[in-house]
RNA sequence: GGCUGGGUAGCUCAGCUGGUUAGAGCGCGGGAUUCAUAACCCCGAGGUCGGGAGUUCAAGUCUCCCCCCCGCCA
């Protein structure tokens, strides 16, 4: 049996579960399910690497031990992929790894003892004593060179100009690994193997990186300085370097170097690996792993593919300091994790970056799932049920019945459909093959779209009523039914859970898991066979309640949720200014009020009330206006809208952001829903009130 | 700074080796319809394809210059 071996990188035991954890998991997982359904026989490991002096300073800044602070982490980590369908007990990993078992530390040891056995492509010792003397970068795991760090002013040690912290001085003895003889190697091996390292344009990133030349690299710490971590062996002075300890453990996890085995067994799965890395650590699992398992006379994996980053839906990074990452709590919360595991494959480009909002989320839940996918099950389930009194009928038309279906748009022998969806299964596969998930979607997507017409171009509330258009009722009703079959083989990798109940609805019996695309056949669903019970697969999403609860939800999870002071006019101003004298026409004039149409409307994050609008007063450039409106309108509704913006108000900063301007919008009180002042006739941008 | 990749409809993006009126999805406007999760179907609006120059019968697509963005540079 062919075997796949698949992997997350073992995630860093120093910090709490995140998006990109999860996201990197789910990717393997639906590349796990998918080589099952064509025939793999699969092995899947993600895990922890608990090494290193990060993790040690993490424990003691909590006053824990290394080890408890690790298994609370791999606890965590473990909590999350259950909640997520992502456990063994649900079909997910096979293996979680943790560089702090037992069998690991004697494999890693075994692992560092065919290195330093070995030679170099030249002819050199792999590994060889000598001193180190530099600085190292504690978050990046990393020794810098003087480009990467800078001296701040009046300080004598470096800082890494990516963590914008005290670099650690290291001088000491050190084991180092001849990576210099091993550039042309690795030249190679990339060069001539387009499928080793991708996506293509990281694959040139490294081959222009180790074209630059490689130094040889430092792969220890003396213990006194680093305890945490696999002792150097025959050498308990001093411990690997974590990179070596933790990429190792794709092997040791196999039985690689030890007594220990899970019933998989390296000779087994090694031949076809793919390891899942995120970009930001490609070079390790490139440079640093081919030339070590070279140097152990290991063959190297298959496939090493660097994915993109998830930014927020501005593009910006994700983090703490700008309080923009999404919650792994919220999404468990308010989605359903086939919804989710759509939405990370389909909105992403893989291999590149990709934004998330929760908007989008939401966007592609109701467009997608609920309008398309979900709602194409619906209708074809229950016109079945109604129809055809819950049985699946068959789908052939006699000749002679021929004329009447053409009558009603309908392809008579059904060759069409046939041929569409054999091809877009092949696409599918082609695309899925190349890991190209969001084109993959796309195309099965093209079929629910095709179908939907299908059955709108047919009527078959018309056809019900006509006795003589019997079969072409059956053979649209079938058609669906049995492209939905179709749907559920080849989704089921990215939404396991939705096709076994689109499966079930259907009356099949079996699991869409065990049904390998490229072997479906149309006719596989039975003509007389019962449908199951409807049951609505995607629920539609209300944006707004959804999108508030989401802000209420941050600010209880712990995140600051700053008081946003909006720019809107209440009822309480007005009411105010009433009782007072009345104003003359110069003191209504010194207001200038003009008509803008809102370009950009935007929720800004973590703020539960304010919108960011772009308004155009017909002015050389937009105003950036602040308004607190967020808990009322859908900001994506607004665009396009002509307003009526106070535009001589001093501008003033709300969240960092200036406000150039008011919008204006009635309210009686503070808690009424304001509504946004609009012209029923058509007026020029610019144009002045009064 | 060096090397990549890119700047195409409000948003996200397709557009291979240059060839008739530049496409898709979402969003927006209108129509039609009722099997369905206010879903589905049809029609429409909206782009001087980053700017400039050039090659060509013909350029989003090739060349050069400029501007801007992303990534990599232990």
């Amino acid at each position: 049996m062919k075997t796949f071996y698949i992997t997350t990188p073992i995630y860093y035991a120093n910090s709490l579960p995140h998006l990109g954890h999860l996201y990197t998991t789910i990717v393997a997982d639906v590349l796990h399910r998918y080589k099952e359904q064509r025939g793999f026989e699969v092995h899947f490991l993600t895990g922890t690497d608990e090494h290193g002096i990060n993790i040690q300073r993490a424990a003691d800044k909590v006053g824990r031990t290394p080890k408890e602070q690790v298994d609370h982490i791999a606890g965590e980590l473990k909590k999350m992929f259950s909640e997520f369908g992502l456990g063994p007990e649900s079909g997910g990993y096979d293996i979680f790894m943790r560089t702090t078992e037992p069998f690991h530390y004697e494999a890693a040891q075994n692992f560092w003892r065919k290195m330093a056995a070995g030679k170099s492509p030249k002819g050199r010792d792999n590994v060889y004593k000598g001193h180190y003397q530099g600085w190292f970068c504690a978050p990046c795991a990393a020794y810098k060179a003087e480009e990467e760090f800078y001296t701040p002013e009046g300080g004598d040690v470096p800082f890494c100009s990516v963590h914008e912290r005290a670099l650690d001085r290291v001088s000491e003895e050190s084991y180092f690994f001849r990576l210099s003889d091993y550039e042309e190697f690795l030249l190679e091996s990339i060069e001539n193997n387009n499928d080793l390292v991708q996506p293509i344009s990281r694959r040139n990133e490294v081959i222009s990186f180790i074209k630059r030349g490689l130094q040889d690299l430092s792969i220890s710490r003396e213990s006194k300085s680093v305890a945490w971590g696999v002792p150097v062996p025959e050498d308990d002075g001093h411990v690997m370097y974590v990179w070596v300890d933790a990429l190792s453990n794709y092997i040791t996890a196999l039985g690689y170097g030890s007594d220990y085995d899970d019933a998989t067994g390296f000779e087994k799965f090694w031949g076809n690996a793919m390891h899942l890395v995120g970009k930001d650590i490609l070079r390790f699992h490139t440079i640093y792993w081919f030339s070590f398992l070279k140097a152990a006379g290991l063959p190297l994996p298959q496939t090493v593919y660097a994915h993109g980053m998830w930014l927020d839906s501005a593009g910006r990074k994700m983090g703490k300091t700008l309080g923009n990452a999404i919650e792994v709590e919220v999404l468990h919360q308010h989605f359903q994790t086939d919804a989710l595991r759509y939405f990370l494959l389909r909105e992403m480009a893989f291999g590149q970056d990709g934004k998330f909002g929760y908007e989008s989320l939401i966007e592609r839940v109701n467009a997608d799932l609920a309008s398309g996918l979900g709602n194409l099950l619906s209708r074809t389930i229950s016109m079945i049920d109604k129809y055809r009194g819950g049985k699946i009928p068959h789908g052939k038309i006699e000749e002679k019945n021929y004329l009447l279906a053409r009558r009603a748009g309908i392809d008579p022998d059904g060759q069409d459909i046939v041929s569409t969806i054999e091809h877009a299964r092949d696409e599918f596969v082609r695309r899925m093959d190349r890991y190209e998930f969001s084109l993959a979607l796309e195309t099965v997507w093209a079929v629910i779209a095709k179908t939907d017409k299908l059955i709108s171009d047919s009527k078959p509330w018309v056809l019900a009523k006509d006795e003589t258009q019997t079969e072409t009722l059956n053979a649209v009703l079938y058609r669906s039914a049995e492209t939905l079959r179709w749907l559920a083989v080849m989704l089921h990798p990215i939404m396991p859970e939705s096709t076994g109940k689109i499966w079930r609805q259907l009356g099949l019996t079996g699991d869409a898991a065990r049904f390998d695309p490229v072997d479906l056949a149309w006719g596989g669903l039975y003509a007389g066979s019962a449908i199951g019970e409807a049951e609505g697969i995607f629920p539609r999403i209300d944006r707004i309640k959804v999108m508030n609860e989401i802000n209420v939800n941050k600010a209880e999870v712990g995140e600051q949720a700053p008081v946003a002071q909006a720019a809107e006019v209440t009822a309480a101003d007005a009411a105010e200014g009433a009782e007072k004298d009345f104003i003359f026409i110069d003191d209504f004039l010194k207001v200038e009020l003009r008509v803008g149409e809102i370009k950009v409307a935007e929720r800004i994050p973590n703020a539960d009330k304010l919108l960011r609008f772009e308004v155009d007063l017909g002015e050389e450039k937009p105003r950036q206006i602040l308004a607190g409106l967020a808990e009322y309108y859908d900001p994506e509704k607004l665009i396009g809208r002509k307003v009526v913006v106070v535009a001589n108000l001093k501008p003033r900063k709300m969240r960092g952001l200036e406000s150039q301007g008011m919008i204006c919008a009635a309210s009686f009180t503070e808690e009424d829903s304001p509504a946004i002042a609009t012209f029923l006739e058509d007026v020029s941008i610019g144009a002045r009130l009064k």
